[in-house]
Parts: structure tokens; C-alpha cells; sequence
DNA sequence: TCTTCTAGTTAGAGGCATCAAACTTAACGG
DNA sequence: CCGTTAAGTTTGATGCCTCTAACTAGAAGA
């Protein structure tokens, strides 16, 4: 009963149009997502079939109620989504679009109330705006190079940390050993060649040899 | 040139099962994926084909140095991505997994730039942490309606603005006009039935009318 | 009315991803 | 050395999604 990402697709380009004050044809769904009208006409047989649309030879393209809401559902996933991908995260319109058009068909509702709830913590957290901003600014204009997993990094290279993805205990041992963020590593080596396993690296002028 | 999302599937799981120090095999990857051996020795048989692991029958399965560097730069986003949706937008563990393994496949480098600096922004700004996650907290234990577009819903509904996603001059005007975040809308009516389209509704015991 | 053009449809194909069921290897224990 | 077993493979099938190329229906104009 789960809906296939392009089926999703397909009923959001209808609504889409639709939402113009027209109804949809072959040719401006084609147009909309980028195919052929052949691959329109086999998309709609198999949507008629599962009842989310009708479509007569040569007729209309009408949503039914079941339809209609779960195009309503995608769009406004998609819609929420780009929102928050620029106005949270500053993404650009386009890049925006383009995350949300992949993430609209696996967000839940859970997942959803958990970026709404975070949105607006954001709003109401009484923090420095221009500060904030400023610091953005400046961590775009510094490009790093993007951080790799410690055990993936080539032998004899070296680094600064970026994040401690470890939790609970870990973290707070790792911690007190020295590893925190931007402190710096050199000469990482693996011992058996495998990644992952035992390796040795040098931070602060200390050997260590970790598992 | 473009790899299937499916195809990164599998690169990434033979990279983590050698990242345990065993040779990837057959059964490992199955289980791994949630699929038949069949269905593993069927694409087996394509990423060969693109060069992207060698495997003989009956042999191990061993990545190429092209396939590493694939399967590296998606576990190296799955990290990053699952890493940010704990950490920054307080996901469960288990939420964040799923979410990542969507995102790894369609996040490109600038994407993950603009998260990180982010990140970076979020954990340098200098705002009162425990304020922070007490709003956060709040936010998420009170749980609103999911917000929807206006033109979408139904006639004679109303509700309080969640978000103004409009931009500059627009978004000024309806910033003007008392169109702010919780304002109270009643009555939304659309004048053609259809979608979209003129509509009207009551703002403040004011009726107002758009198209 | 007849022609022509556009929108839409079929037919036929191919690739990906998956499965169940039947089969083949390789390896291990006796 | 042989039998059993677990791992891996093949076969044959399905469904989705897509395409090109050839066809058809319907509408609009001459």
C-alpha cells in the first residue's frame, strides 16, 4: 500500500498543474518531470489502477479523493522541506528544491514535527542575529577540507579533528584524553593494512595506539 | 557516469563489512541489505561489470581502487549526515540512520559544506544553551497541526500562520498587511472550487481578498 | 467536407532490482 | 575418499520506469 517515489511524482506534478487552474494533460506532465508522453501514458495506467486518478483514452487527467490528498501530503512535505532548507539552513532556492524533491517521499510525520520543533526553537531563542550570521558567513568563506573518518584516513596522514561523533561514556573519555575539536593529528598508521582494526597516530607529541 | 542510489547500497555495505576486518561476502551483504543472495549476486555481476569490485564465481569480493573511493565518499556522508541530525536536530539514533540513508546518495559536496558550516555557526554562537533546549524541548512536547499551504485548505477551515515562505517585497507586503507567524485566519473560502486560484478569508475580524 | 497538425497512444524494447526454486561448489568431518 | 552442508549461482519470472518509432484520434482551419 506503500506509493513508489515516481507514483509520488507523478501525482504532485498533477496537482501542480492543477493548482494553475488547469487540468492536467499528458504533455505538461511530460514536461514537468522530465520524460517522454510514452512514459506518461504507462504512468497513469498504472496510477488509474490503483485508483489514485481517472483517465479515459484521450480524456482529462482527473485526481480522485484518495488521490488528491496524498498528492496534498507530497506537496506539502515538499513544500515544508524547501522551506526549511532555505530559511534554516540558507540553502539556495534551487539546491533547496533539489534536496526536497528526493527527501518529500521518505520524510515522516515524526521526522517532520522534529524539524518544525527545531525551526522554531531557532525563532524563538533569543540569540545575536547578527553574530549568527556573521559566523555563518565566515565558516562558508573558510572551505576545510570535509572531515573522514579517522579510521579511513590514508596511512601516514594527518589532520585536525572536526567532530566526535562518540556518545555517553566514549565521548567523555575521548575527551579527556585531548580529543577535542580542531586538535591536531599527524602520521596516522594502520597496523594489518585493513581499514579499521588497530592503528597508531600521534597527537600533542604523544604516540598513541587505539582499537 | 552517475551511480544508482542501489549501486552505492552496495558499495557502502562491503565497505563496512570490511571495516570489521573480514572479506565481504555473499551472505554478509544480503544480510546486510535486507535482500536474497540472488539479488546480491545480480548486482555483484553489474559492479563488476563497471569496474567497481572484482569478484569471481566463488570468490571474494574485493572493492577496486575506483569502488573504494565511491564507497568511501558515501559512508563518509552517511557519517556526516546521521552525525548532523543527531547532534544538531536532536534526532533518535534510529530516525537518523533512515534519514541518512535516504540523503548519502543525493547530498553533493556544496550541500554538505553549507550543513557544516552550519554546525559550525550553531556551535560557535555564543547563546544560552539550556534556554535553547528548553525551548526545543517545549517545541516538541506541544504538538501543533502540521502546517499547510493556504491555498490548499479545504473551505470554511482557518487556522494560525506557521511560516511566511514568501521572500523580499512580497514578503514585506504581507508582513505589513498582518500576515506574521500565529496571526489567526477563519473562513478561507476559494471563489472556483478548484485549487489555488482567488480566494478569500477573515484576518483579524477583517476580510481580505486574494488571488 | 477534407486536410493537417497536435496530443495522445501502442508496440516493442531494455535496464534495474527483486524474488523463489532448483542447482552447483567448496570445504570440512569422519 | 566420500557425504553432508553451507555458501553461492542460475534460471525464469515479475514489476517499475524508461525510451523510440510508428500509429490514431480529435480539433481547427481551408
Amino acid at each position: 500500500m506503500d506509493l513508489t517515489a515516481r507514483v509520488e511524482d507523478y501525482l504532485e506534478a498533477v496537482l501542480e498543474i492543477e493548482m494553475t487552474g488547469e487540468i492536467a494533460t499528458v504533455t505538461q506532465i511530460a514536461a514537468n518531470l522530465g520524460v517522454t508522453k510514452a512514459t506518461v501514458t504507462a504512468a497513469l495506467k498504472r496510477l488509474k489502477q490503483e485508483k489514485l486518478l481517472e483517465h479515459e483514452r484521450y480524456g482529462d487527467v482527473l485526481l480522485t479523493e484518495d488521490g488528491r490528498a496524498k498528492a496534498l501530503a507530497v506537496y506539502r512535505r515538499h513544500e515544508f522541506l524547501s522551506d526549511f532548507f532555505v530559511r534554516i539552513l540558507g540553502f539556495s532556492r534551487e539546491r533547496a528544491q533539489r534536496v526536497s524533491c528526493v527527501m518529500e517521499h521518505e520524510i515522516d510525520e515524526q521526522t517532520e514535527r522534529r524539524l518544525a520543533a527545531f525551526t522554531d526553537a531557532l525563532a524563538h531563542a533569543e540569540r545575536g542575529n547578527e553574530e549568527w550570521l556573521r559566523k555563518l558567513q565566515e565558516a562558508l568563506e573558510s572551505p576545510k577540507a570535509l572531515p573522514m573518518p579517522l579510521c579511513m584516513m590514508p596511512d601516514g596522514s594527518g589532520g585536525a579533528i572536526a567532530r566526535i561523533t562518540a556518545q555517553y561514556e566514549l565521548r567523555k573519555r575521548l575527551n579527556s584524553a585531548g580529543f577535542v575539536p580542531d586538535a591536531l593529528i599527524t602520521d596516522i598508521r594502520k597496523f594489518d593494512g585493513a581499514p579499521g582494526g588497530l592503528f597508531t597516530f600521534t597527537m600533542n607529541a604523544i604516540q598513541i595506539r587505539i582499537c
